[in-house]
DNA sequence: TGCATTTGTCAACAGTCGTTGGCATATGAA
DNA sequence: TTCATATGCCAACGACTGTTGACAAATGCA
């Protein structure tokens, strides 16, 4: 067995090598500073190679960003959870995401640049459609899915701003158990229109 | 008495209408592209005059944001307020700022750019503790007015958020009596610890 | 009427941006 | 070795940016 077979069986060229150093760059220029504030040179720059290889790489910024913007929550099936644990599932989930070591930084570069940029918006609104709204509405009565998702969302899109991108003191010092507390309540309450506790 | 001394005094110079022009027109645009959207040039377009004017009555594009980031809220104190009426009357307030005619783009033009803007941020940050954080503080323990105000923030933000900016569909189609009686609830919790009945 | 000040336009500056095409080098198959 | 292909660098393009200084017109007071 030769090389070439050999790396067309692993796909591991070495395009596929800068390729991935490219995107990974991206991602983390892209979540610290958006899409406008990070430059293709700045992201060339950080993956130590030529401008002109993002490029030829992705085909163009949006399409990088596009590609950088990829996001999975992994939401857990409310179905098949204690219907009164729903809103401590859902804010520790997001915990998860937002601070836990495997999660990448999909969701901030979305979140930072969607205010400002029609792409990110939409992408943001298709990951509320295709991953948070099916959530909610396997709960409930599936008639007023969106509303409930919309008020879920709102609200942890809401802390995510205040606590990851805005940074405001008194939001970024709340413990987990505190959001938990505090935040799980709240979503339980929006989900199922009861209380917790 | 000359025109002079009546400018003088009445402060309407013609300079005074272009400026306010300018600013109008800055507003709009920061408002709706964000600070780096908007350009210098699109301003002045928009307030039919030369891009080297909107430099000359502001010093910069930073001082012209500045100018144009200016923000009131005008919460109610809640003390006077029947402690169980609080998240209703703070949801009622927060449309009042949204949608009602009096209010200007202030919030609009903070919360696009706070996100990729870092001068933006800080001046968010600043309106939470010179405006919402006290009013908060005014009832309850002081003590954790940061934690209740913060909690509060992240709802409403995330409310602004999803509903102007990034108009999430079912966010949008919320009616106010919706708003007051769902995000109303949570408000309440958040500041007084207490639920809304 | 003159004249100084205000108000405005125009052209250009230095810089950054995304993107392109040409050319060099390295790689690996024949 | 020979040669095609893959990988990469360099220079430049056209467009856009905030900002500046020189000059023109309008204004309003003497």
């Amino acid at each position: 067995m030769n090389f070439m077979t050999q790396n067309q069986a692993m796909k591991i060229s070495k395009s596929d090598r800068t390729r991935a150093h490219i995107l990974e760059a991206a991602r983390l220029l892209f979540a610290e500073h958006g899409y406008d504030g990070a430059s293709i040179r700045d992201v060339a720059a950080h993956a130590s190679i030529d401008p002109a290889m993002v490029i030829r790489y992705f085909r163009s910024k949006d399409e990088l960003f596009a590609r950088a913007a990829v996001v999975d929550l992994h939401l857990p099936e409310l179905r098949v959870i204690d219907r009164a644990a729903i809103g401590e599932t859902l804010i520790r989930r997001f915990l998860e995401i937002w601070e836990g070591p495997a999660s990448g930084p999909g969701m901030t570069i979305l979140l930072r640049s969607a205010m400002s940029n029609d792409f990110a918006a939409e992408k943001l609104r298709e990951v509320f459609a295709n991953q948070v709204r099916p959530v909610v509405a396997a709960v409930g009565d599936p008639a007023d899915a969106g509303r409930r998702a919309g008020l879920v969302s709102s609200q942890l899109l809401g802390l995510a701003m205040c606590r990851y991108l805005l940074r405001l003191p008194p939001v970024v010092a709340l413990s987990h158990d505190e959001l938990v507390r505090n935040v799980g309540a709240a979503l339980q309450h929006y989900v199922t229109g009861e209380d917790q506790s």
